[in-house]
DNA sequence: ATTGCGTTGTCGGG
DNA sequence: CCCGACAACGCAAT
């Protein structure tokens, strides 16, 4: 009860589950809250856009109201940490830290930098896991000294380690009775928690993430009330363009640490210990809980796991560099309505359902545009109020093929996956409304409409909303040649013939989708050692079609001997 | 060496 | 709405 402790917020923005600050509360007579606010490190290594800065900003709002409610208050120090926390050992007298660990390679560092400052200030240093279910670096050891790459593998991994911990001890107000934050007389100012216009920072998007801890324990109770829901939910049967969010729309507070995944957990863990149902256990979202888990894992100990370049477990691609490309799908102008309205709610919104953002990754990547999955993260990282670094890497590798996950045939299609599960092009209404008056015949494809029926809607395509940028059916049968020639460059030659032998061509041509033939049978598969099919199938490749050309040795197509 | 599997592809048919 | 066929990868179990 003797120590002075600074107890630093990074992630963790909530009060419930928050083991180093009882560990602060139980071992201190004075406890000052505070949050470093550096931009520099927030806009730069965590590239958060204008939606997650306000987010940000009302989680410590949030936290600020909470910690005074239990008799303390919240110190947001604007600038560097080092600087300022030097500062305050020295005033306040501190004699310890406290704080959670992360495992980005950005917060290592910070919190390498943090020890060795308190070691050259003699603070003494508590910290601990409390953003991730486990300490990964026991899911790695366990595995014999490696992170698991497959969930499947993680799984296992995971059940040798048993439950997780349990989630911390509620704060009560009496834990700030004991142990007091002192106020500073005049300096509410300078510490307060600062509003966007401070920071230069303009939104006028409506908010509906409102952040905070409040917020998130609020929307979870209203999901677990809501009947059936603990129990019935399961991922994959959600709708990939709902109107309103079906998901349970708590990742936002996951991802800066507004809920705690262990509370959540173990919440889980008792509706399905009460229900009578067993049957339909809430285990499916526990799995969800394990996959951010399993990408945190591999992220910690698999190095540059942000980037192609120098990652041991990514595909090396020579995706294309196209500029123009990249900014149509940033901007939701690629022509394909489905891919564009997506776009729009992740710009306008801040989240997207996880298969549309499986689609729009799809479409950039290995489906249409073979542009860098680095992109597409950075995007994502920026607009997303859940962006988070291991789990949103981790997806983008998945979702091109270039670590995890390998079946690059199965191609999202940009025009019918949507329409599936949403004929009335609804979602596409929503967002384009520019193309609201359309028939549902052609919402998918309004280039495919007659002229007049463009002249109906009020809606030119190629004038007020663009042509589609590829030939879908192209340029994915050519993406997928690529891939298969790069990967058995890659691995060797054992496979090419296995590889070549039956011709993608014949299937890329008569998959339209518009009217397109009756398509010819498909006879028993001949595999047939013969060269000519592979430069056939190399030649097609090369053809120039409605797409940047090739660049680089690795997907150049080439004859194989 | 061979077989089976993988959280979320597409298509056609019932 | 669900099923099987399709085509097919890496990995792990056998």
């Amino acid at each position: 009860m003797t120590h002075r402790t600074i107890h630093l917020f990074r992630k963790g923005l909530r009060l419930h589950d928050n083991p180093s600050l009882v560990w602060a509360l139980e071992s201190s007579a004075v406890v000052y809250p505070v949050f470093v606010l550096d931009r520099a490190f927030l806009d730069g290594a965590m590239r958060m856009g204008a939606l997650r800065w306000r987010f940000l900003l009302q989680s410590l709002e949030d936290l600020q109201t909470r910690l005074v409610a239990l008799g303390s208050r919240l110190y947001v120090l604007q600038g560097g940490y080092e600087a300022g926390l030097r500062q305050l050992v020295r005033r306040w007298g501190v004699t310890q830290l406290t704080f959670d660990t992360e495992v980005e390679p950005f917060y290592a560092r910070l919190d390498d930098s943090l020890r060795s400052l308190c070691e050259e200030l003699g603070v003494l240093v508590h910290s601990g896991v409390a953003h991730t279910l486990y300490d990964v670096r026991r899911i790695i050891k366990a595995n014999g000294g490696e992170a698991p790459l497959t969930y499947k593998k993680f799984l296992q991994v995971q059940s040798i380690l048993g439950e997780p911990d349990k989630p911390a001890r509620e704060i009560t107000p009496q834990d700030f009775q004991k142990c007091k934050t002192p106020m500073e007389e005049g300096n509410e100012e300078q510490y307060r928690v600062p509003s966007l216009e401070d920071l230069g920072i303009e939104v006028d998007l409506e908010v509906l993430w409102p952040g905070g801890e409040s917020h998130g324990l609020k929307r979870l109770e209203k999901h677990l009330e809501s009947e059936g829901w603990g129990e019935n939910f399961s991922k994959p049967r959600t709708i990939p363009n709902p109107l309103l969010p079906n998901t349970t729309g708590l990742s936002p507070y996951f991802s800066v640490g507004c809920l705690s995944v262990r509370s959540f957990y173990y919440r889980l863990s008792n509706i399905y210990a009460q229900s009578k149902n067993h049957s339909l256990p809430p285990v499916s979202l526990q799995r969800q809980v394990l996959w951010r888990e399993f990408f945190y894992t591999v992220a910690s100990s698999t190095p540059n796991f942000t980037k192609m370049a120098g990652n041991p477990i990514c595909l090396q691609i020579g995706w294309h560099e196209n500029q123009e490309a990249l900014e149509k799908w940033k901007e939701a102008r690629t022509g394909f309505p489905w891919i564009d309205a997506i776009m729009t709610q992740l710009r306008q919104e801040g989240w997207i359902h996880h298969l549309a953002r499986h689609a729009v990754a799809c479409f950039l990547t290995r489906g249409d545009l073979w542009i860098s999955w680095e992109e597409g993260m950075k995007v994502f990282e920026e607009l997303l109020m859940d962006a988070d670094y291991s789990v949103n890497a981790g997806n983008w590798m998945w979702l091109s093929a270039s670590a995890f996950f390998h079946q690059y045939t199965r191609i999202f299609c940009p025009v019918r996956f949507g329409r599936r599960t949403d004929p009335e092009g609804q979602y596409i209404r929503k967002y384009l409304p520019v193309l609201k008056n359309f028939p549902s015949k052609y919402i998918y494809e309004p280039w495919t409409a007659p002229e007049e029926v463009q002249l109906e809607a009020r809606c030119i395509i190629g004038k007020d909303y663009p042509l589609p940028m590829v030939d879908h059916v192209e340029v994915s049968q050519r993406n997928m040649c690529l891939m298969r020639q790069l990967r058995s460059e890659q691995e060797g030659t054992a496979q090419l013939t296995r590889d070549v032998a039956d011709d993608p061509v014949e299937i890329g041509v008569k998959r339209e989708h518009q009217d397109h033939g009756p398509s010819e049978e498909r006879t028993s598969k001949h595999f047939s050692p013969d060269g000519d099919h592979k430069t056939q199938v190399c030649s097609w490749a090369s053809d120039p079609i409605r797409l940047p050309e090739l660049s680089g040795e690795v997907m150049r197509p080439r004859t194989v001997t």
